[in-house]
RNA sequence: GUCCCCUUCGUCUAGCGGUCUAGGACGCUGCCCUUUCACGGCGGAAACACGGGUUCGAGUCCCGUAGGGGACGCCA
C-alpha cells in the first residue's frame, strides 16, 4: 500500500530545528516507500486554525526552511483554515448522531473547573456539565462550543510504530472541544478530519503529541474512520536536557544557514538524532532514503550537540566543490569587507579554496579564512602577525624577496624550493622564513600552506605585499 | 497533583539472551605527519542508573525504586 505522510507545522513561529527533523523523517519515510516500496507521498499542511497567532511571515519561513533543507513536498501546501467548512460539516454530522454536544461554560467556569480538578486529583478537567443537559437550559446570548461525547469508560489503545502499544483509560480523557464558541474548528478536530481526507497513512510527529493522539483516536472512532498508523518520535532537547526552545538560542533553520551550516550537513546531523543505521555516521541523503525505517527510530530524547554538527559540517565543506563554496562565500566576503574587494578576489578565492576549505567548520569561518585573498593592499597584520614581523624578519623578507623575484616559473613548488634554498644558505629553519612570509602575505599567523598562498596570489601581488611591510 | 514516555561513555548511538574483557562517532587527550593552523594516521581515558526476579546464562526479558522528559487550553 502506498504511503502518505505529512508535515503539519503551525505558522506561529519559524521552522525550528525540531520541526525540521519531524519533516525530515516524514520526507525520508515517504521517499523510501516511493523508491523501494509501493509508492510514497509527502504533504505539507499549515495548521493555521489559530487565526490570532498565525502569520504569513511564518508560513513563508516554513516554505523557505524546507526548501533550503531540500525537503520538497508533493502538491500544494494545504491551509487548514481554508478547510474550516468541511470541519464544521463533520461536527454537524457528529451532532446529528448524538456524538457531540453544545457546551455553554464560560472561560471563568472552565478555569474554576480546572483548578478544582487539579486540587482534588480528579481524572478529567472538564466535568461534563453540559454533556447530558437539556439544551433548553442554555443561557441566552451565549454561543456554545461543541464538544465530543467521548466514551466514559474502557481504554483507548494506540499501537505506535515507535512507542509500541500504549493505552490510556478513557476516564482520563475529558470531552474535547471540536468547535470554538466562534464556530472555528480546533486543532484537534482539524487534524483528524484533514488526516482522513488527505488519506494520510502514517502520522509521524513529535511525541509531545502522544497524549493528544488518544483523543484523536476517539474522534476517528466516532466518525467510524480508519485509523492511520502513528509514529511518535522523541523530541530533541537542548543541552540542558529540556525541550528545545527559544532560550536555547536555537531558532529557525534560517539561523543555521546564517551560522554557515550546509543543508546536507544539517540533514545528516538531524537524521542521526534518535535514528541510526548501525555504526554509520556520514550518511548521504540517497543512503538515508534507502535505509530509513521507523523500526530503527529510538524512544529516548536526544540532546542537540553543536560540536557534532560542526564536525559534520566540516566534513561536508571539504567534500563540496570549490565553485559552489566560492559562490556561497562571496556575498559573505562582500559584507565582511563592506563591499570593497580587491581586483581578482573571486578567482583567487576559488583558486585557493583547496587550502581554505580543509580549515573551516562553517561558512563564516571559511569566509574569515578567505579574507586575506579578497582584501585590498596594504594589509593590516593582526597582533600576532605584527609580533612576528621583527626587524630581523623584515630583513629576511627583503633578502628573500630578491631571490624570489628571479623565479621565472611562478609555482608553489618553485617558490618553496627557493625558500628552502634560502633557509639552507642562511642556516635558518624553514619556519624562520615561512612564518614571516605568512605574516606579511596574509596578515595572520594561521593560513593555508604559505607557498600555495604565494602561488594563488601570483608574483605581482606577492612582491607588492612583501614591499608593503618593509 | 494526574496520566504517558524515557534511562549504554560528557553527547549522539551500536547492541535485538551467550560472539560484550560492551563497538563506532563527536568532544577530550598522547604520539606521528608538518612552515602555522587544519586535514590525515596510530594510541588512550571514558558508559550498561539502582534493586529484585526469570534463565544454565541479562546491557539485552519482567517487576519495583530513583532520576529525567512530555502532556494535562474554546494553543498547535
Amino acid at each position: 500500500m502506498p504511503v502518505v505522510t505529512r508535515f503539519a507545522p503551525s505558522p506561529t513561529g519559524f521552522l525550528h530545528i525540531g520541526g525540521a527533523r519531524t519533516a525530515l523523517f516524514n520526507w525520508l519515510f515517504a521517499k523510501h516507500h516511493e523508491q523501494y516500496g509501493d509508492g510514497g507521498t509527502f504533504h505539507l499542511r499549515i495548521e493555521d486554525t489559530d487565526r490570532a497567532r498565525s502569520t504569513d511571515a511564518a508560513v513563508a519561513a516554513i516554505y523557505d526552511g524546507l526548501r533550503w533543507l531540500g525537503l520538497d513536498w508533493d502538491g500544494d501546501a494545504i491551509s487548514q483554515f481554508e478547510r474550516r467548512e468541511r470541519h464544521q460539516e463533520v461536527v454537524r454530522q457528529l451532532l446529528e448522531r448524538g456524538m457531540a454536544y453544545e457546551c455553554y461554560c464560560s472561560p471563568e467556569e472552565l478555569a474554576a473547573m480546572r483548578e478544582k480538578a487539579r486540587a482534588s486529583g480528579a481524572k478529567r478537567m472538564y466535568d461534563g456539565t453540559w454533556r447530558d443537559r437539556d439544551p433548553s437550559d442554555a443561557p441566552a446570548g451565549i454561543a456554545p462550543a461543541i464538544r465530543l461525547k467521548a466514551p466514559l469508560d474502557g481504554v483507548t489503545v494506540i499501537e505506535d510504530l515507535v512507542q509500541g502499544r500504549v493505552e490510556v483509560a478513557n476516564e482520563q480523557l475529558d470531552d474535547m472541544v471540536l468547535l470554538r464558541g466562534d464556530g472555528n474548528p480546533t486543532y484537534m478536530l482539524a487534524v483528524v478530519v484533514d488526516d482522513f481526507d488527505m488519506g494520510i497513512t502514517h502520522v509521524i510527529r513529535g511525541d509531545d503529541h502522544l497524549v493528544n493522539a488518544f483523543r484523536q483516536v476517539q474522534l476517528f472512532r466516532a466518525m467510524d474512520w480508519p485509523l492511520p498508523a502513528f509514529a511518535h518520535i522523541p523530541l530533541i532537547h537542548g543541552p540542558d536536557g529540556a525541550k528545545l526552545s527559544k532560550r536555547h538560542g536555537a531558532l529557525g533553520v534560517d539561523a543555521y544557514r546564517d551560522m554557515g551550516y550546509l543543508p546536507e550537513a544539517l540533514r545528516n546531523y538531524l537524521m542521526r538524532l534518535s535514528w541510526s543505521h548501525g555504526d554509520d555516521e556520514i550518511i548521504s541523503t540517497e543512503q538515508a532514503i534507502e535505509w530509513f525505517g521507523l523500526d530503527a527510530v529510538g524512544r529516548g530524547a536526544a540532546r542537540f550537540d553543536f560540536q557534532k554538527l560542526e564536525s559534520l559540517n566540516g566534513h561536508y565543506i571539504r567534500q563540496t566543490d570549490n565553485t559552489r563554496l566560492t559562490e556561497l562565500i562571496m556575498p559573505r566576503l562582500q559584507a565582511m569587507l563592506d563591499g570593497v574587494l580587491a581586483e581578482g578576489a573571486e578567482s583567487r578565492v576559488k583558486m585557493g579554496m583547496d587550502g581554505l576549505k580543509e580549515r573551516a567548520k562553517n561558512l563564516n569561518e571559511l569566509t574569515e579564512n578567505a579574507k586575506f585573498y579578497a582584501i585590498s593592499r596594504p594589509l593590516q597584520p593582526d597582533e600576532k602577525a605584527s609580533q612576528i614581523l621583527t626587524e630581523d624578519a623584515k630583513q629576511t623578507l627583503t633578502a628573500f624577496r630578491a631571490d624570489v623575484a628571479e623565479i621565472a616559473d611562478w609555482t608553489a613548488e618553485n617558490v618553496q624550493s627557493a625558500a628552502k634554498a634560502y633557509a639552507e644558505a642562511h642556516a635558518l629553519k624553514l619556519g624562520m622564513v615561512a612564518q614571516p612570509l605568512r605574516a606579511a602575505l596574509t596578515g595572520s599567523t594561521v593560513s593555508p600552506g604559505i607557498f600555495e598562498v604565494m602561488a594563488v596570489l601570483g608574483r605581482e601581488e606577492t612582491l607588492a605585499r612583501l614591499d608593503d611591510v618593509r
